[in-house]
DNA sequence: TCGTAATGAAACGCTGACGTATCATTAGAG
DNA sequence: CTCTAATGATACGTCAGCGTTTCATTACGA
């Protein structure tokens, strides 16, 4: 269940290096999970604290305040998607692992936490689009062009890709009705995705 | 701002029937924009008795406690839904009425909400999806077969369309990032969605 | 070696929200 | 006409959670 569940008898006084480190780390786990499972209204410092083996002190100091926790964790999502999306150059190649990162449970995390906080925070939601989906159908449409050069309105088939990548599987993880695929399946639903935006006649296959 | 802010001096003692009618509905209407703007954990019901001009005292009688109001808002908010995604005769109609109906703010907020709290509720996530995107993709499925009789693997394809018909506006739209598109944006919309999946070529026009 | 920084443990004040109860008032039913 | 049901206005009890503070304790730096 909770892999980092409570620990009563911590040593007190000053930490040393490496475990004020994995503390920092252990704090922004749980409260990554919390606001995943809860929201941010739904989510307490203290449960927080109590799932990360620390103390509400050491979290105020380490964040100042609730709102600082809930971005500093969203920021760490946001930098583990990004590292999975970079580009490559192979456009089958990428569109997998576009597959796989956004239906991992990380990705999923953060993408289910921008669009319920979206009217709280309008500019987390503008923030997560550009760095996120907007980044993504870029390096689709830089592929797209390469692979294709004679596919017109070659944004617009990029977006269309990306739409398709995600899918019903991802609307599907949205709301937890089902685990992430595996590698195979996602690297099958590239190709199906792939095939259906270059009007599966294929395009001129480079 | 609000449209139904607080009325100060309303009339106390047993209401007349549309009076109360009225009520109930304008109950609902308060609870959805706040559970809309805030979720679930957030949204107080003070703030929905003051947003719809009643007491606590009322919408405890009516609704018994706070996650009954919830669950009766998500349910008008479904029926709101399922009345627009009705099958008709004309893919392309009816495609069109799709993108209209589920870019529209009632099933945008539906949809915000339902992700938001699926981790609370998985039943309540279930439903949706089965209420929702699996019953339009099945009336899809139903009018590709009927105007491609020679199309194979209907359903995926219908699922592919349902995506393409959402795709990334109305990914913009849960992230509150672009309002909702006109008429005419959302035929061109739905005519290319179509185009899309059925291989540019148009494969059998029935 | 010694002072300082960072933490644990625990308690505190404060605010806000849920759900209930009381009293006054008015529409509807018999 | 009378009695009841449903509401407004208001206050209340209770509890949870935020952010702070105090004291004890331990690693780190000069």
């Amino acid at each position: 269940m909770d892999t980092t569940t409570d620990r009563p008898g911590a040593r007190r006084g000053r930490p040393r290096r490496d475990e004020a480190e994995g503390r920092r780390a252990a704090i922004l786990d749980a409260a990554t999970a919390q606001l995943a499972e809860h929201g941010f209204a739904g989510t307490t410092i203290e449960g927080v604290a109590a799932s990360a083996g620390a103390t509400k002190r050491t979290i105020y100091s380490h964040f100042t305040d609730k709102p600082g926790l809930f971005l500093a964790a969203v920021e760490r999502l946001h930098r583990h998607e990004q590292e999975g999306v970079q580009g490559g150059d192979d456009l089958e190649e990428v569109a997998a692992r576009i597959v796989r990162t956004l239906h991992g449970d990380d990705a999923v995390t953060l993408h289910r936490l921008v669009i319920a906080e979206s009217r709280q925070l309008p500019g987390l939601a503008a923030d997560f689009y550009e760095r996120g989906p907007a980044r993504s159908v870029d390096v689709l449409a830089t592929l797209l062009a390469a692979e294709h050069p004679d596919l017109d309105a070659v944004h617009e088939h990029a977006e269309e890709l990306y739409t398709l990548l995600l899918g019903e599987p991802h609307r599907r993880r949205l709301l937890g009705l089902e685990p992430a695929p595996t590698a195979a399946g996602a690297l099958a639903h590239a190709r199906r995705a792939i095939r259906t935006v270059l009007g599966r006649s294929g395009a001129t296959p480079a």
